[in-house]
DNA sequence: AACAATACGGAGGTACCCTCCGGTTGGCAA
DNA sequence: TTGCCAACCGGAGGGTACCTCCGTATTGTT
């Protein structure tokens, strides 16, 4: 789904026609969430509904490329917090971080389900990308003892979205939520 | 959405239909999740699409009627569990009883949503029984002291909808995710 | 038996999904 | 420049679903 195809590049309306859809996509996922009309994005980006489906196959490819960028910010993120924060604060924030941004851009909930969905083959590079933020910023933590030794990387991005879906109604309580996710329900000791 | 009006009983054809609507409806929310499609309901019910949406407005209120004999038990888990558990185990494991329902019947997660949803006036009833019950079986917990002060029913409601929603491509993983949730990211010391 | 009141059903207008294919366009080679 | 063909476009078309509306049928009551 890159705006080239692995060999020669693509040909200029082709290109042209692409990015007008992503631009459209962005704007209609933000607008009406992630299952906003495809054929109003098609026609929106000025376009027949059949170009849409030739560059997107799937509803999902659409909002994989929307968010692509957004999820590469989103690892860069944790790389970040791996470097500046205890790890376990680190690992707070960062879910947090997801939690709140998927509430702004709602598509990213269900391209953060996929990822987590092992049998998804359409993602590998951002499960791999991802995963491996979540991997980083876990292992730093597990390293300094202040992380259960059973807690997994894809546990970390489970959480991130049970977060997110559940805060959804509610974003006020995100925090106090996430709260309860990492401290548990017990009175601090 | 009960089988009377408040004043005269139903006609009979009328309540014949009403539980045929639901008896299908059971059976295509478990088959195909929670947006099954309504006229194939209305179809295989033996009754016209106009039927439906008489007795049902909206999807939610088909969900609501099919749903609410379960959400009646979930509520009385909560109430027996108050009683032959420890605080904080009951806690456990009514979120846990959530969860993995929700799992089984579909349906059930976005009445959840609606329940936790203050603003949807359609659902007072189930909404009051669930959140009664969370209360009753948070009480304990508080005034046992084994819970955080600032636990709030409809925290716990929140967090067995994230919990249902995060697991649901990974149920082995439920309880894991839940001892995460309950106790912490921290090992135990 | 006759008459309201109540309930039925499905046609119809709209929207969306996705596929398929005749027509168009861009870029390269001559 | 011209011409050619692979690459690309667009949207009609067939299918499904949503929800409304209203002429028709059924019920139960007098």
């Amino acid at each position: 789904m890159s705006t080239t195809t692995g060999q020669r590049p693509m040909r200029a309306d082709a290109r042209r026609n692409y990015e007008r859809l992503l631009a459209e996509a962005k704007e209609s996922f933000l607008e009406h969430g992630a299952d906003a009309s495809l054929e109003e994005i098609a026609r929106r980006a000025g376009v027949g509904i059949g170009t849409l489906y030739r560059h997107f196959p799937t509803r999902l490819a659409l909002q994989e490329a929307v968010y692509r960028e957004e999820m590469e910010q989103l690892a860069a993120k944790a790389y970040e917090l791996a470097e500046t924060s205890p790890p376990d604060e680190g690992i707070a924030a960062w879910i947090l971080a997801i939690a709140e941004y998927s509430r702004t851009k709602r598509g990213l909930v269900q391209i953060l389900k996929a990822t987590i969905d092992l049998h998804s083959d359409q993602f590998i590079s951002c499960h791999d990308q991802i995963e491996t933020a979540a991997e980083t910023i876990l292992a730093r933590a597990h390293a300094a003892g202040t992380a259960r030794p059973d807690l997994r990387p894809c546990d970390l991005l489970r959480l991130a979205h049970a977060l997110s879906v559940a805060s959804e109604r509610a974003p006020e309580d995100t925090e106090l939520l996430l709260s309860f996710m990492l401290d548990g329900l017990r009175p601090r000791s």
